[in-house]
DNA sequence: AACTGGATCGTCT
DNA sequence: GACGATCCAGTTG
């Protein structure tokens, strides 16, 4: 089933291991989503911990909508928004559909380097600013319920600030994540 | 396997 | 004017 709006209208920190497991596809290319961290309001690396400005306005709009960004200059990062000033962020899929159409933007064939982390991911499905604000519940987007998975927590990637708060989620086991769990601090 | 530096630019100090 | 929710190629061990 569809995911709808309402899903993603609750605490970031429920959202954010109940999409393990849920498919994600844009314009039909994409596949199971592996790994993703939460933010919110109360924590210093979170882009809404000084209040809202032009870049993460759709992070306090509605739910069960998406805010993107781009970072390093380079690369763009896709979040789900859930209560204002929280989103979950997309770190990585196990590909499973247009696998050709992510080899052909990636510039890969491997599959394991496909979307194996939130640029990839990325650039695979064909996201930029475009697609800020628009809702996940319609076109392009579609993001659908999946089976519960197992579950490990630990601490997030790439920041310097709000190391302590284990608020990364992953598959366990996967393959096809953007790092492996490296300090560990729970399943579920 | 682990670590390095470079690419590149919008955002906020 | 510095830096970042990143990726890649290169080097070293």
């Amino acid at each position: 089933m569809i995911l709808p709006r309402a899903f993603f209208d609750r605490p970031v920190l429920d959202v954010a291991p109940a999409l393990i497991g849920a498919t994600l596809l844009v314009d039909g290319v994409g596949g199971e989503i592996v790994e993703v961290e939460a933010y919110d309001e109360t924590d210093p690396a979170s882009h809404s911990f000084r209040g809202m400005t032009p870049r993460n306005q759709a992070m306090f709009g509605p739910a069960g909508h998406a805010y993107l960004y781009k970072i390093y200059g380079i690369h763009f990062c896709l979040n789900f928004v859930c209560l204002p000033g929280s989103a979950v962020l997309i770190r990585a899929l196990r590909p499973i559909a247009g696998l050709e159409r992510m080899q052909a933007r990636r510039g890969t064939v491997a599959e394991k380097q496909l979307c194996s982390g939130p640029g990839k991911l990325a650039q695979a499905l064909g996201l930029d600013l475009r697609q800020n604000g628009l809702p996940l519940d319609a076109a392009p987007f579609e993001v659908r319920m999946g089976a519960a998975q197992e579950i490990v927590t630990g601490p997030r990637i790439g920041i310097t600030k709000g190391l302590e708060t284990p608020w990364r989620f992953v598959a366990k086991g996967s393959g096809f994540l953007s790092k492996r769990m490296e300090n560990p601090s729970g399943a579920m």
